[in-house]
DNA sequence: TTGTATGCGTTATCAT
DNA sequence: ATGATAACGCATACAA
């Protein structure tokens, strides 16, 4: 069933059925009528390859992330799903991997899939080595291309992202301002954003004239998902001799190990042990005391992130760089504020 | 850059040049070569539209789930896509929500989108009402339906699926042979495989001739995500004087509220409460003590569906039905085996 | 307001 | 082994 079908059938001219099909004004109400019948008639609906061939477009976003079985990954995936459908546009997915190659071809994939932009799940998508960053660049040539959460100044590249810096500094601060001074912060990534909620913590300090030490900034290396080999690294620190009363989580799942390892060592939460950790995912409410979080709004940087692309793609001139706020979310793993007491 | 710039380029017709793209062999190997390095030289890649215009097909397959960022969901989708694209496929994705109006939309934008097959992820997709099922008959007329977790018996519609009856009335036999017969069930799902865990449970008690009672076999009707609402819905029972020294929950989620509901009641586990959940997710070891969980196979599923669905599109004929065991992996929340003491 | 004719970039069927 | 040419199904500039 085609165009030509349909054109046959209601007596008029394939020009007139493609018409009433893109909702064009210049078609006589009972034209479009009797056009419409038909192809309601006939359960008609537009080829898409050839719409797309026509159009040089099928309306469809390429959305590339790392892993999106990661919670928050996951959650991102999500609500720019959500948002694109609702803006008319099909998603695309494509999980690369944390290595560059990978990335490169699943990019060049999307792209010879003539797909109309591409987002960006994630800052692990910025590269330490700029030089590495071409493919990028080269990508915004052909399509707009969207960062989430990662910072990347160049033509058509557009960045929406949680001031994780500002955030992470006012949770630490928040954790000085309850009287502790010995603050472990607890990481596992060196991306852009991690980088940044690392400067946050370490500027809390700075603030506060308080010496800063590196053996209580400790990277894991580890798996994302292996809270046991999170619990025991904690174990190990405290054994060398490292001692902490709090721990300040760049992600969710260090936190939820920080609790579990609170547990083991028959730890006080939050007295002898306060815990923040960052995302504000479920993870949060899953442990027993639930978690202080920090919340980068994640459902807010979705919503704008798809709304500056669709309207990009509409031929309209948006901000290149939209910042939101985090927030901390208090729940049983810090000392409740004074005035709360 | 089109094929007819390449052909010019180098002096063949646009017909060899579209056999060197397709591999066919009736292309004299120097001929081959000197198309290639046109095509190296101008970094030419063919238009993906035209393609699929003219072969009728761009390789996409649509993944239909209610709710990617549900932990489970998003597993099964990341593993879908790793496979599809292995095998040379795309991931049109397309979130749908549990209401029958939006999968069915969902599903026609999907078919209207020309993909070559469609992957529903999640029992929920199968309604009680036979009748509402016919938008998945439909489907199956036009492409290869795959369903992820769900039973349906219709041609051109593939199942694979974990035996949920088999793991769920294992998983309670274990429990009843460690002594326990006050066992409560928790669920949160009434779909397929909501089903086939709870007659599971039933089973394992008429197997053991113990009796079966209603008030422990508990649906709670609140959000997914909220481990706070599952806690107090468990209190709520105990306050009503149901007594109960084991948890079986549908859902690893449904645990986690049951770990920390004896925390808050200061039950131990697993001497006064234990505790199995389902999915073997990271939720799992999460808790302390870990939990106890049914492991439903869900990679070795993606992998055999993406399988199973490529081969089918090749022209082959596959099994309709393809059914993996679930295993129970004991951890923390239930007490160890005899023969482990 | 409506129709005609052409282009979009491939694939595939014929010839040669 | 290679080339000419007709689909594929729609959008659209131009003509009427």
């Amino acid at each position: 069933m085609t165009i030509y079908d349909i054109s046959k059938m209601a007596g008029v001219s394939i020009a007139t059925v493609s018409r009433v099909l893109n909702g064009n004004a210049n078609v006589r109400p009972e034209t479009r009528k009797k056009v419409l019948d038909v192809m309601e008639r006939c359960g008609y609906t537009p080829n898409a390859f050839a719409r797309g061939l026509g159009l040089n477009s099928m309306n469809t976003i390429g959305i590339l992330c790392a892993d999106s079985s990661d919670l928050y990954l996951a959650k991102a995936v999500y609500h720019i799903e959500q948002n694109l459908r609702l803006g008319g546009y099909r998603s695309l997915l494509c999980c690369t991997g944390y290595e560059l190659e990978n990335k490169k071809n699943s990019l060049s994939l999307l792209l010879n899939q003539k797909v109309d932009g591409v987002i960006m799940v994630g800052s692990n998508f910025i590269e330490e080595d700029d030089a590495d960053n071409q493919y990028i660049r080269d990508a915004a040539q052909q399509v707009p291309v969207m960062l989430l959460n990662a910072d990347f100044d160049y033509p058509n590249v557009y960045c929406t992202l949680c001031d994780d810096f500002k955030a992470a500094q006012e949770a630490t601060l928040s954790l000085i301002e309850a009287g502790i001074a010995d603050i472990l912060y607890l990481y596992n990534s060196r991306s852009y954003s991690g980088k940044n909620k690392l400067a946050g913590y370490q500027s809390a300090f700075l603030q506060k004239d308080l010496p800063l030490s590196r053996e209580y900034q400790q990277y894991y290396a580890g798996s994302h998902e292996d809270v046991d080999g999170i619990c025991h690294f904690l174990d190990g620190l405290r054994r060398s001799g490292l001692s902490f009363h709090a721990v300040f989580a760049s992600e969710d799942i260090l936190a939820t190990a920080a609790v579990k390892y609170a547990r083991l060592n028959d730890l006080k939460i939050p007295e002898e042990l306060s815990i923040i950790g960052y995302n504000n995912s479920i993870l949060a409410s899953c442990c027993e005391p639930e978690l202080t979080s920090v919340d980068n709004r994640l459902e807010d940087i979705c919503r704008q992130l798809v709304k500056t692309l669709i309207m990009t793609l509409g031929g309209n001139q948006m901000p290149q760089k939209t910042i939101f706020s985090g927030r901390l979310i208090r729940r049983g793993t810090t000392a409740p504020l004074n005035h709360e007491l």
